[in-house]
DNA sequence: GGCGAATAGTTGAAGCCTAAACTATCCCGG
DNA sequence: CCGGGATAGTTTAGGCTTCAACTATTCGCC
């Protein structure tokens, strides 16, 4: 049985700011979708959740170790979010904690040998994912799309300053 | 003992599906700062959630109720988060329950009058929300991307259906 | 030196979410 | 009519997430 989505059942909306809403469910549905597939795959596949793989994949590009507060910064979430998750992945045997000699508040998170073996497995199959998932965009296509997510980027980025501080 | 860098790696992964990952990041990255926005002026504005909000919008546009399982497919998740969702909703007084005459397993859920003008106080400063989020893109733009998003939304529908059925 | 502000991280309460096991009910074919 | 399979919903265990309150440490400054 196909799931109908927020996007379908909008159809028969009062109008005024409809075309924006109308854009942000789309969004919204297509994020979800893909990111529910790679949810389910991770978990079927590798064991693992997707803010574990973000988490590995931050220390990934960062050989020489992070702390938990640039951790949550670069993930976006909050601090003791990251206090979780990286209790988690350390009993897994994945990322190892090593305490600041010149700051005794902050820690470091470095990839052990076996989570960079096990990233590394996990982070190839991801980008296939994806790639398949994509596969019905042209090559243009992609390329107009992150364009314009580009600008929708910078339009959301303006509309939160306005608000904000 | 040296590490690989993170170039180094990236150079190692297989060769094409750069573009789609960078593709996907950036989808993730616009929902997510949207969708943060969203949840944080709910939840400063009306003190209540996302999910909440989107339960009554599936009731609102179906006046005459929904039984729990068409709002789980309806908002796509499982059936027992409805029913804890449903729960909350209804001891706020803003959802009421009725168990079907025909069928004494399911039960239907319609907005309170309240539920119906809470809903429709939060429902208006939402399109506010979005339409402000989105105000940086032209017409032409917004149409561009509903329809990338179709294109896309079509992709990743193809692309399930290969691995599962 | 020492005090107050800022920073790093943890904890606890609450809500969201899923998968899987479970109960209750309905439906259908023999 | 009755037994098995499907369906509606609940429950449970576990993970993710936030916010707010908390501890420990460092830094700036007098």
């Amino acid at each position: 049985m196909m799931p109908l989505d927020a996007e379908t059942a909008l159809a028969d909306t009062p109008p005024g700011h409809k075309d924006e809403l109308r854009l942000w469910l789309r969004l919204l549905t297509c994020t979800n979708l893909i990111e529910a597939e790679i949810r389910r795959r991770l978990r079927a596949e590798f064991d693992t959740t997707l803010p574990r793989f973000d988490l590995l994949a931050q220390l990934e590009r960062h050989p020489a170790g992070l702390t938990l507060g640039e951790i949550s910064r670069r993930m976006m979430v909050s601090n003791g979010n990251v206090t979780g998750l990286a209790a988690r992945l350390e009993e897994e045997g994945l990322v190892e904690r090593r305490v600041s000699t010149t700051d005794r508040r902050a820690q470091s998170l470095r990839l052990t040998p076996r989570g960079r073996r096990e990233f590394a497995r996990q982070s190839a199959a991801h980008e296939g994912w994806v790639a398949e998932l994509l596969a019905g965009l042209s090559d243009s296509e992609r390329e107009a799309l992150h364009r314009l997510l580009g600008r929708t980027k910078a339009s959301v980025r303006a509309g939160l300053q306005e608000g904000g501080t």
